[in-house]
DNA sequence: TCGAAGGGTGACATTGGTGTGAGGGTCAAT
DNA sequence: ATTGACCCTCACACCAATGTCACCCTTCGA
């Protein structure tokens, strides 16, 4: 699939697909005339590259860990070097805590729409 | 309390501090001098807007939902605008969108980190 | 064969959060 | 009276993610 494709397919401008690859982040093969040629796989991981992004991941986490999360289970784990297990330790660490803080704020918007539309409601009758 | 404080309570530099009240996330009274005086609950306020930063949502945004988020449960609500609940309603979406996709990633650390440490484990033997 | 659509590289601009430094006040302790 | 810690404002700098533009090449259909 060529890029223009990729693109819609991912709702991602050109512009940011061609950067996530000079960040290492996706893998394109070449056609003859220098066209870039992306496999189907590269869908999902643009999807998921932008979710981490978007959640406030840099490219530079990103691209350590991605290596660790992707789908077609490796059968055995190459060498993990204990550097990368403590990265990886953090990141998660940090993962958690955004997720409770973003939990925390879900709830209270939730809480707070709710409250709005019994108060909507009240003002009717 | 004076903004050195607050930044070691917040462990937030300085800098910030000026910020994000330039920004409208936080209030600060003046002391005769020109020193900034901050009340007590700023401490929290300034920890909720880290995490909402942290967690990738701009000041832009964090600044018209907190004003819903805030603890001290308003008794009765004043007019929320159609505006402002579908703003609520969008970014609510997005925070779930957000932590739907760091909790499949957090999992995916997860797993693999336990995959590595029964890899290891089994190394040994 | 020509034009439009799509692709390539490279470079500069912008935005948001943050660092840093200059230049200058306040105040408490010595 | 001086020093040192703390505060003020203003301004420039930085980085990462993105937008945008210039300039050139390839493919394909009218």
């Amino acid at each position: 699939m060529r890029i223009g494709e990729l693109s819609t397919h991912t709702r991602t401008p050109v512009r940011l697909l061609r950067y996530y690859e000079e960040q290492g982040l996706i893998a394109s093969d070449r056609l003859p005339n220098g066209y870039r040629d992306y496999e189907e796989y590269v869908v999902d991981r643009v999807l998921q590259v932008r979710g981490l992004l978007d959640a406030g991941l840099p490219t530079r986490i990103i691209k350590q860990i991605l290596p660790c999360l992707n789908t077609p289970r490796t059968i055995h784990m190459p060498y993990v070097t204990p550097d990368m297990v403590a990265t990886l330790e953090h990141e998660r660490d940090r993962m958690a805590e955004k997720i409770e803080c973003l939990t925390k704020n879900h709830r209270a918007i939730t809480d707070y729409l709710d409250a709005a539309r019994r108060d909507t409601r009240a003002s009717y009758r």
